[in-house]
DNA sequence: CCTACCGATCGGTAGG
DNA sequence: CCTACCGATCGGTAGG
């Protein structure tokens, strides 16, 4: 038994790397592994080399996408506890995970559906983590009547914001800062006024 | 020069259905033209007396998805003045047009990708259209102050609504008209009190 | 990681 | 609309 070298796992992560990246452009179906083998510097067949199958590329770039993102989420709220800068917080790095270039392995959000059952469950594991700190702040600002009760606010509000991967263009004029912002003040209402009415 | 006869635009129009369907479930790159030619109980070769390609049939589904939506937007809002009920039905009958079985034609998201550019253009003929009642409803809440000024609000409601394509089961016990009144609670501001602030 | 290749499947067509 | 078929391409592998 050997470990992988060092110069293995570096190829490895590229062809990830380019594959998910082609995965996020094109589509997971759209995408040739002869694509992704170009794209790597590679001949045909030596992405199998480091991945069993396209599949295994997909399921592959999907967990790692993920638990970037994750990093960069608990990096930016590192030391944030007022739940509407938190919020915004969130959205401003969703968004960042999304759209902004740089990101090594892109969040692949519609292309799940070509995995099998068994590799869903392990997509399943990563996302419900990615979850949990959004809920847990949509909960605290419910309690402080910032924004609605409703059993599909976590939902609605990531529909809000992937959605914005069908129609930013970063030469739009508008930067992610303030399109997040919108996207928060478009969900919270003012807080109330600090002494309670007669 | 003859027109279609009666019973080959019925079997036109029953290929466009399973693949319209078949394009919403699977995707279009992974269903094959033999799926949709089974599915309409047709040889492997036949649905290219009816259509010149594939992407053909993509094409068709999407304009056509969106006409029969826009046609049932029209009638649901026939009548309907007050720009908050405007704006539930809206929410309401998009949710229909996406989720509801039923639809012969379904919407078609995110599969406009695999159409070339002159494709593509057809396509937003078609959408503009359908976003533009909804752009026109959103500017009169904002002029009654009910949902905050900003660039992109005709696009995050879209996100919300459209990414419940991706996570709504029908057997879950909320049924469209709690899930549409609950997107647009969320949107709208209470209204302000009749009387002005001395 | 490359060379050389395989079996399967795909979109599409000719001819009737 | 079916039969019969084609050329291209695909994911993947054996052997080195």
């Amino acid at each position: 038994m050997s470990l992988p070298s060092n110069a293995e796992a570096n190829r490895r992560d590229e062809v990830l790397r380019v594959a998910a990246q082609l995965f996020a452009r094109k589509g997971f179906h759209a995408t040739t592994t002869r694509d992704i083998a170009e794209a790597a510097g590679m001949r045909s067949g030596s992405p199998f080399y480091h991945f069993r199958s396209k599949q295994e590329m997909l399921k592959t770039a999907i967990i790692e996408g993920v638990a970037a993102g994750q990093l960069r989420i608990e990096a930016a709220l590192a030391g944030c506890i007022d739940p509407e800068q938190r919020l915004r917080t969130l959205i401003r790095t969703h968004l960042g995970n999304l759209l902004e270039s740089g990101c090594d392995v892109p969040l692949l959000l519609y292309e799940w559906q070509a995995l099998d059952a068994s590799e869903r469950t392990e997509v399943a594991c990563a996302t419900d983590r990615y979850q949990q700190v959004w809920q847990d702040t949509l909960d605290q600002l419910v309690a402080a009547r910032r924004i609605p009760q409703g059993h599909a606010t976590r939902l609605w509000l990531f529909g809000m914001l992937n959605w914005s991967s069908q129609w930013y263009r970063p030469d739009g004029g508008c930067s992610l800062d303030q399109l997040a912002n919108e996207a928060a003040d478009l969900l919270l209402r003012p807080s109330a006024a600090p002494s309670p009415p007669p």
